[in-house]
DNA sequence: GTCTATATACAGATAGAC
DNA sequence: GTCTATCTGTATATAGAC
């Protein structure tokens, strides 16, 4: 599979973009195709019907997860505390992606809802090694979840609901010394 | 203020539970209707526009908060515990009305999205006394935000992702020893 | 490969009868 | 207070020109 088409690319980019900051509602074909700068028939000729031009983006997330999950176990600081780190977003592809599919399950979308319970799944067994038993993998988990769900409430609006800086470095040890045991 | 129409309740109860099982765009006030077992001119007598029904809903949820955090400052069980032992979902009045207000944030509406950070707020104001510091607050914050979070991509459906009976025990424990210090 | 024009369906909302 | 009928806007999708 040789990459993938530059307008293909482009069309994906603005539908994430305007998933994220005007949620799944405003997401229309026609928004996307005005976004990417194509018409709505330049549009479906790469993406046939909407329900492909979601699978698309559920495409790509799932190949930014790979190479996620090929990050933490190789980070130097240990995976939960690289797994927790990368959770608040920081407007990464991978951050992006997540946050536009999670707005396409909660629009109804079941593939964007199996694609997410699969990724969250991926990501507890490459935990499973780093956990001392299963409630502190389900504590690391569930905050990893709480940082992702107030990051996809916001939009990337500020609010007081994610730490950061040193909020979050005290909260990571926090949650390593209760899963180290 | 005294008790509302009977019909106008269970238009409410129709909206959030389409919410809850169907997602935000099916919730129409076409599918609402006929839920409720009225006629759309029916509905909308009650509330004048979708924009009104939301906001029924919100009042809902602000109600319920209301009653839960008076329950919470008095668990025998202890603030924390009682904060997130009712973070799973239960399918009970509050829970219901969590995720369906969530439904709606995630399709767009500013008014839902602002009262669930309105909610979230005032329930970290009522935990603070009882957590070490800053950290330990957002921890419990955090893994309660977790528990809702999944309970609202399921929707009611059974997945591994949230622990329960003995399972969820041993997570409280978890977190009361860190929240504690 | 990208465009315009159009068909079809359904959303929210109004008018007015009963 | 609840109904039917209808208006208007807009979403997805098709057809076919360039």
């Amino acid at each position: 599979m040789s990459r993938p088409p530059r307008a293909r690319e482009s069309v994906l980019d603005a539908f994430e973009a305007t998933l994220i900051q005007s949620g799944e509602r405003a997401a229309t074909m026609d928004a996307t195709a005005r976004a990417a700068g194509v018409s709505k028939g330049g549009l479906l000729y790469h993406f046939a019907s909407k329900e492909a031009l979601e699978a698309g983006l559920i495409e790509r997330l799932r190949a930014l997860v790979d190479d996620d999950i090929a990050l933490m176990a190789a980070a130097p600081e240990g995976a939960v505390s690289y797994f927790l780190r990368t959770s608040v977003m920081d407007d990464d592809p991978l951050d992006r992606a997540i946050i536009a599919v999670s707005r396409l399950a909660q629009g109804g979308s079941g593939a964007a809802g199996t694609a997410l319970r699969d990724m969250r799944l991926r990501w507890q067994e490459a935990l499973r090694p780093h956990a001392k038993d299963a409630a502190a993998l389900d504590l690391v988990m569930l905050v990893s979840d709480g940082l992702y769900f107030n990051n996809a409430l916001e939009g990337g609006v500020v609010s007081g609901a994610v730490p950061k800086g040193a909020d979050l470095d005290r909260l990571i040890a926090l949650v390593e010394a209760a899963a180290r045991g």
